[in-house]
Order: C-alpha cells, then sequence, then structure tokens
RNA sequence: GCGGGUAUAGCUCAAUUGGAUAGAGCAUCGGUCUACGAAACCGAAGGUUCCAGGUUCGAAUCCUGGUACCCGCGCCA
C-alpha cells in the first residue's frame, strides 16, 4: 500500500505534510538528508497552529546553519500552499503549520467509513496474547482481572487493525498442585459431582499448605537474602510436607499414566472452576471462551522434548543436580528442570513460546503478566532465543514481549483484601461493581424528563450492568499499566472527570441527538468548520486511526483513554459553544450533525476497543 | 548484598518518547439550565517535575552519583 492512500483514508494530514517536508528538506539540503526524520507534531496550544516541524534545529546544527534561517529556507522549499495556510517561524526554529479548514474537512470525509480510517494490516501471522492465566481449582481473584482486561483489550486494538489474535488462557491445569487438590478431595471422600468452587478453593490452599514445606528452600532464602514474604512463606510450610507430597506424587502418577478414574475426576475439577471463569469473563464483556483455554495439560508431552533440545544443542549444564540455562549478561541462571526430574513452569512457558512461534507461526508473542515475574520472562525469552525460536519458521524476528503491569491496592495501600482480611475473590468485585452502577442508573432513570425513565428493571439493569463494569476497565486501563493503584469504587463509577460513564455519558447525549435531528444521508453533508470549537474537534477527530495504531505498537491502552477522553471533552466544549439542531440553516445543521455522528462512531469504536459498552442511553 | 520498578499541583494521574508557558480529573473558589441530556460547560487559584551534578539551541524525559517507598532474587506457580 502506497503512504498516499494510506494518508487518504486514515483521514490525517500529518503524513502529507510529512511527506512535504521532507522533500522540502532533500530540495534544501540535499538528496544525503532523504532519510532525515522531519520531526511533524501536533501543536499543543491551539493558538501557535496545527501542527509543527520541529527538524529545522536539528538540522541546523549537523550543517553549520541558523536554526531559524534554515527554517525560513525550508518555508519557501515547502509546497504545502493547497493544504495549509502561509508557514511562519517560531522561537528557535520551529515552523507553525495551521491547516485550511478545507483540508480538515476533507480528512473528516477520508476518514468517514466503517474503519473510520484505521488501515488494515497485510501482515497474515497471528499474534499470541497469554492473558488471564486462571488455575483450576481456584477462585479468580483481583490478579486476573488486570491480566485479563487489559489482554483482552490489547487483542481488541490488534484485532482493530487487522492482525489475527490468538487469546490463550494459559491455564493451571496440570502438574503437583492439582494432584494435590485431587488427592484432598479423593482422601476426604468429598463428592466431586456436588463440589462447589469455594470448597475446591478451601481444599487447594489446604493441599498447598500441607505440602510446600522446604527445609532447603528456606536455608537457601536465608543465604540468598530472600524477601521476608519468600521467607515466611517457607517457614509456614514445614510439616509434614513431605507425606503429603509423597502422595500427591502418587497421584500425579496414576494421572499422567491415564487412570480413567483420576482422569475423569480430574475433569470435573476443571468442569467446576472454568464454570465460574466463564460467568466472570461472560460479566466482563471479555471475548473469551473454551476455545482459549491452552493449559499446562496441553504441553505435558512437550516439556521432556524441550530438556532433550537444550541439552542435545548443549543450551544447559547441569548445577547441583538441575539443569540450568545460563545467560551471559548476568549471573543467575534459568532453571528448567528439577534435580528430582521434575519440571518447572519456566520449562512449560518455554514449550509454549515453541508452539507459539513455531507451530502456529506467531511474530509476536505477548504476555500480560504481573510485573513481578519481569526478570522470570527475560530470563525465558532469552533462552527461548537462544534455542533460535527467536524466528518464526518464515524468517520473521519474533516480538517477545511481556506488558508488566502493577497490583490493585487496598486503601491501607496493601494488595486488596476483604474487610475480614480474607483474598478479595473476583466475583464479589464484580457484582460491586454491578449493583453501584446500576443503582446509579437507576437513581437517574427516576427523574421523569430523563431519556431512561421509560425503560424497565431489566433495560436498567443492562445498562447499570455496562456502567459499572465500564467504570471499573476504565479505571484499570486509563493510568500507565506499571504502577499499582489503590481500588476505589467512589472514585471510578465516578459520573464527572476522566471516567468510563463520562465517555459513555457524552457518547448517549450525541445517540439522542442524532435521534432528535434524524436526518438520513449525512454522509452527503458539506462540512463546515468555521467555529474554533468545531475546528478544535475535527482535528481531534483525524487523529483516531493514528492513536490506535500507537496503542497497537505500544500495547498502552491508556494512551487511548487519554485520547477519548480528549474527544469526549472536545465534544463537550463544541456542543456548548455550537447549537446543532437550533444552528442557523439547514445546512449548517447536517454539516454539525455528520460532525456529531463522526464523535459517536469514534467513541463507540474506542470504547469498544477498551472492551466497554456504549449503551445509546443511561 | 545483587537486580528491577516508582517518585510530577493538597489528592489521583498525563505529558505525542528531547520541543514552545509541564497538562487533566478530583477537592477549593466564582460564574452558566422555564434544558439540542447540567452525568455538562466557562473561568480562577494551585509546580524547585525527590536531591546534586552533567550532556545541548532546548531535559519531567538522556548520563553519573545519591535519597525514599515497592517488588524480585534456582529445585513453588
Amino acid at each position: 500500500m502506497s503512504t498516499a492512500s494510506s494518508t487518504q483514508s486514515s483521514g490525517n494530514p500529518r503524513t502529507a505534510i510529512s511527506q512535504a517536508f521532507s522533500k522540502a528538506i532533500v530540495a534544501t539540503l540535499g538528496e544525503e538528508f532523504a532519510s532525515a526524520d522531519p520531526l511533524i507534531r501536533n501543536t499543543a496550544n491551539p493558538e501557535l497552529g496545527d501542527f509543527q516541524c520541529n527538524a529545522a534545529m536539528g538540522l541546523a546544527k549537523r550543517v553549520g546553519q541558523v536554526p531559524r534561517d534554515l527554517a525560513q529556507s525550508l518555508i519557501e522549499a515547502v509546497e504545502l500552499d493547497e493544504l495549509a495556510e502561509p508557514l511562519e517561524v517560531a522561537g528557535p526554529g520551529f515552523i507553525n503549520i495551521r491547516l485550511k479548514s478545507a483540508t480538515i474537512a476533507d480528512g473528516l470525509g477520508s476518514m468517514d467509513n466503517p474503519q473510520l480510517g484505521i488501515q488494515a494490516s497485510d501482515d497474515a501471522r497471528p499474534i499470541v496474547i497469554d492473558l488471564c492465566g486462571v488455575n483450576v481449582a481456584k477462585q479468580m481473584h483481583v490478579g486476573h482481572l488486570r491480566s485479563t482486561i487489559i489482554g483482552d483489550s490489547l487483542a481488541r486494538v490488534l484485532e482493530r487493525t487487522g492482525r489475527t489474535v490468538l487469546r490463550e488462557n494459559h491455564l493451571g491445569d496440570w502438574g503437583l498442585p492439582i494432584a494435590m487438590v485431587l488427592f484432598q478431595l479423593r482422601a476426604n471422600g468429598t463428592d466431586l459431582d456436588a463440589l462447589t468452587l469455594t470448597e475446591l478453593d478451601a481444599a487447594y490452599r489446604a493441599g498447598q499448605a500441607s505440602a510446600k514445606g522446604d527445609a532447603r528452600g528456606l536455608e537457601a532464602a536465608h543465604a540468598r537474602h530472600s524477601g521476608p514474604h519468600r521467607i515466611a512463606e517457607l517457614e509456614a510450610q514445614q510439616s509434614g510436607a513431605d507425606e503429603a507430597r509423597a502422595a500427591a506424587g502418587e497421584t500425579l502418577v496414576k494421572l499422567q499414566q491415564g487412570d480413567p478414574e483420576l482422569v475423569r475426576d480430574w475433569n470435573k475439577l476443571i468442569d467446576v472452576t472454568m464454570q465460574a471463569v466463564y460467568e466472570a469473563l461472560d460479566l466482563l464483556n471479555v471475548e473469551m471462551g473454551p476455545d482459549n483455554n491452552r493449559g499446562e495439560s496441553f504441553y505435558r508431552d512437550k516439556l521432556q522434548p524441550v530438556i532433550d533440545y537444550f541439552e542435545s544443542e548443549s543450551l544447559c549444564r547441569e548445577d547441583d543436580g538441575a539443569l540450568v540455562v545460563d545467560f551471559k549478561d548476568r549471573k543467575r541462571p534459568l532453571l528448567i528442570r528439577k534435580r528430582d526430574g521434575g519440571f518447572l513452569y519456566a520449562t512449560s512457558d518455554l514449550a509454549a513460546i515453541k508452539h507459539r512461534t513455531q507451530e502456529t507461526g506467531a511474530d509476536r508473542c505477548i504476555y500480560v503478566v504481573d510485573a513481578r515475574q519481569r526478570d522470570h520472562f527475560r530470563d525465558v525469552f532469552d533462552a527461548a532465543r537462544q534455542a533460535s525460536w527467536g524466528n518464526t519458521p518464515d524468517g520473521a524476528e519474533v516480538d517477545m514481549v511481556h506488558v508488566p503491569f502493577g497490583s490493585i491496592l487496598g486503601p491501607d495501600k496493601k494488595p486488596l483484601k476483604t474487610r475480614s482480611g480474607t483474598n478479595l475473590t473476583l466475583a464479589s468485585l464484580l457484582a460491586e461493581a454491578i449493583d453501584r452502577g446500576t443503582q446509579e442508573v437507576a437513581k437517574r432513570a427516576e427523574n421523569p424528563s430523563a431519556p431512561t425513565h421509560d425503560l424497565d428493571e431489566t433495560a436498567i439493569g443492562a445498562i447499570g450492568r455496562a456502567v459499572g463494569i465500564g467504570a471499573i476497565k476504565y479505571a484499570d486501563l486509563s493510568n500507565d499499566l506499571v504502577r499499582d493503584y489503590v481500588f476505589d469504587m467512589d472514585r471510578m463509577i465516578a459520573f464527572e472527570g476522566d471516567t468510563g460513564p463520562y465517555l459513555q455519558y457524552a457518547h448517549a447525549r450525541i445517540c439522542s441527538l442524532l435521534e432528535k435531528g434524524n436526518q438520513a444521508d449525512l454522509d452527503s453533508a458539506s462540512l463546515q468548520l468555521a467555529a474554533p470549537a468545531e475546528r478544535q474537534l475535527a482535528l481531534v477527530l483525524l487523529r483516531y486511526a493514528e492513536v490506535v495504531a500507537d496503542v497497537a505498537d505500544s500495547l498502552e491502552p491508556h494512551r487511548l483513554c487519554g485520547y477519548l477522553h480528549e474527544v469526549a471533552d472536545s465534544f463537550s466544549s463544541f456542543y456548548q459553544a455550537c447549537p446543532v439542531l437550533k444552528a442557523e440553516d439547514e445546512s449548517l445543521i447536517r454539516s454539525r450533525l455528520r460532525l456529531c455522528d463522526l464523535v459517536r462512531r469514534v467513541l463507540g469504536d474506542g470504547l469498544g476497543l477498551l472492551g466497554i459498552e456504549a449503551p445509546s442511553r443511561m
């Protein structure tokens, strides 16, 4: 695809400006500057212009000219007369660019299509996103919340840019922990057909507590200055561990051998767990189901081949009975097989990377996992590259990226707990959010003039759910992911400020405005952008495709949040300053309705990329 | 001890990746509705960008050295 066509269909004049300045730079300074970045930026202050070229300062330095003089030369060489007003040099050598209104209107027209100007990628390779990561026999907790909604949003953004995305729920459904629960439940004679997730979760904890003691580990932890958390954890696990572990080990062996009774019971545990997971995913409006499950059990036959390969290629060595992979730039190696011959989660992650890059041919593997696992992923990625899995079979370099996110904290700035001190389940958190959202929507529906007044309880409930869940999601996605944040439902659900509900509200207002306007064939209306507020709004809209592409690249959803807030903000200002249905004449009414329609679609589409619903009334 | 992360307005956070006067939202103060949805808008006030050096036309951003808090550190996942 040519750049010219991309300019046309994204609507953003920035690419055209960029090309014009590249040409001007070559014309002024010579062919050797053909690759120089013209540094075209959006201008922060509208009084200065719409775009600016920042290239003159840096280039002047290189060629020994006065920056302002070079800027002036560029202005004389650049061909932008058709798109922009006469250019001006400012400050140390900035070039300010103000577009003609017709240019902006043309741009809006170009993005007025179902894709809203977003280019479809022609890369047919899939992208794998590892998200959610629930464990069989455990309740979902708030840690899963972040992985799931961040991963889902990134998947939606990448899909929006035309890529095929494989969402992979790397279930913890295999290995010693599961064997422990199985053993525990069978020893207790629990009726697995009547098993609830709460009981299962309790059995899991009991199993862990009784079997995880590790005297050597504790010794090592002290010797290696491990953190207090780790030491306390290990100390609590001392007694009776060996017998419990031996029993679980036997269970695991039988399960691995395919003992029919055990396999049947194992499947029951998975069913009980996943039923709750699917309910949560459904409430969260996350696009995942059984098809996305590819857990540790899937890789159980692929672990030994990984070890064999590392050994045959001399990529690992034995150390104190264990098998480790070394790295050039750091001391600590990665353990891929235990002294007792058992595998670790690094082994399973390596098998998964091999599968994802070599079998499915993904050229991007994204892991949406807690920031505390940074070191682990650095190790695993480096080991995978040493194993030559850093390229797809057809030769493309694989981008392996860990998207680390911070913790959700309680009001005491410590990991979120319930009032009684137990871990907060995701289910209870979602229930609270939906409850609060519904309350807020219902409260406003009591007003006889509210557009929601005539809705029944079911409809109010659906909107309330969208608002409550949207509030949580927006709060989670709107900050830099690596930061911890304090969970504060009052602030998230607030209908004022930089929140999900604020964006949903802006969207809903436009929906009713368009409904009242009741105009057909709006895409034939000619756009008039005389008022400063509507001009400003239009400029913001033109950036949509650029922002989506940026998020697809940076994997930082908060940039999309910030942008959508800017859209809603610009719309509100426009709406205050410019009458739409009461504009002077019919053509202006239609022009403004068309502008509103574009805002509605950008907001709706953008919220959709965040996994947030946009009701037409609220 | 080693490694990583974070530090910006009273509070919660941005800052187009080195660009112009560091921006939003809460909270505070002052204005806008017999309503194109006030869940909104307009305005005011609020800053030694943790500290000290350095790099350059230009630094919240890059480099060096510190401080504070959080996290991680082989046979758990």
